[in-house]
DNA sequence: AACTGATGCAACCGCATGATA
DNA sequence: ATATCATGCGGTTGCATCAGT
């Protein structure tokens, strides 16, 4: 009866998404904000799926994510994460504001995994730190984690964070200097992806850009007050500064995506929080030691979550 | 220089969930 | 209450690149 799936149907193109196509949805996106992915191919003429638009926009485009590089930090984050999470990618990424979920996923299949395993069989004998190796890491392999137990330590809901505070709030400004760097680049320096960066966050001028979700219909309104919301999950008074990431590589600051919704939200959140500040979890511990210690531009803790 | 296997990562797929009519 | 749509999530795949021979 319905049509079908976006994906299946002829003339949906797939594969490596171009440096041209890229320009495309980024301009769309500066435009009308991200969300409503289902118009974008209409809207854009891009031959591809609303699902892959939103996926290459999530995990490549949208300002403000970092790519490759891992921390030894952010390492120890994930690892500890995962072994309280599972593969709740997306969870642990929220923790990790600056990284996709398909980032950390990757990462872990690809390194994380192994240097565990590589572990867990030296360890069996005896372990050796490898040079690459973090400390983190290597205190919490060596510690060893009682997933189980530390499961039970957890006494609030996850799901408190379950909401990604992903950048979606796009800079508009970043978007313009994102462009800006593909016109620059050429288009093989375009496709080596990885050399992307988005740098420079004084210089910018955009005259008529806008540092918030500009929602053009009451479809959209609702999507971006979603996505607020969904940045209130872990908001309280004093995640504006909080959270504001390095503003001098470019960052978008959460501060920029406030709202009149979000600080409704906010009020809600903390109402909330008053109402039921659970205890500080294990977790939380953990990664407010860490933070004291490093802060690489990973999601950190209100210091007034600790009283 | 050519070949081959390993590795890393972008992108796809299917399913789940929430919103809306 | 139900069907449909839109979006999000996690697992998997395919391809480009790298390293070793």
């Amino acid at each position: 009866m319905g049509r079908p799936p976006c994906c299946d149907r002829v003339g949906i193109k797939k594969g490596p998404w171009t440096p041209e196509e890229d320009i495309i949805l980024v301009s769309y996106i500066q435009e009308h904000g991200p969300g409503n992915w289902r118009s974008v191919p209409t809207n854009t003429g891009l031959m591809r799926c609303s699902k892959s638009c939103r996926l290459r926009w999530i995990n490549y485009l949208r300002p403000g994510i970092k790519h490759g590089n891992f921390t030894p930090h952010e390492e120890g984050i994930i690892i500890h994460l995962q072994a309280l999470l599972g593969n709740r990618w997306a969870a642990i990424a929220s923790y990790l504001p600056q990284r996709t979920d398909n980032d950390i996923k990757n990462y872990w299949n690809t390194h994380l995994k192994k240097k565990i395993d590589k572990f867990q069989i030296d360890s069996a004998g005896s372990y050796v730190i490898s040079p690459d190796t973090s400390p983190v890491c290597h205190d919490y392999m060596s510690k060893g984690c009682n997933t189980e137990a530390v499961k039970q330590e957890m006494k609030f809901p996850l799901s408190r964070f379950s909401h990604t505070p992903s950048i979606y709030a796009s800079s508009t400004e970043n978007i313009s200097r994102l462009l800006e760097g593909w016109v620059r680049s050429s288009p093989k320096a375009a496709a080596n992806k990885k050399e992307f960066a988005i740098t420079d966050n004084n210089n910018s001028s955009s005259s008529s850009s806008s540092n918030t979700i500009t929602a053009v219909s009451p479809k959209e309104n609702k999507q971006a007050e979603r996505i607020q919301v969904g940045c209130a999950a872990v908001a309280h008074e004093d995640l504006d500064s909080l959270l504001s990431f390095e503003n001098t590589s470019g960052m978008i600051s959460w501060g920029k995506i406030h709202g009149p919704q979000l600080a409704q939200a906010n009020a809600e959140a903390k109402q909330d929080a008053e109402n039921s500040q659970p205890p500080l979890s294990l977790l939380e511990k953990w990664l407010f030691d860490e933070a004291l210690g490093q802060t690489d531009g990973f999601l950190e803790l209100p210091a007034n979550c600790l009283s």
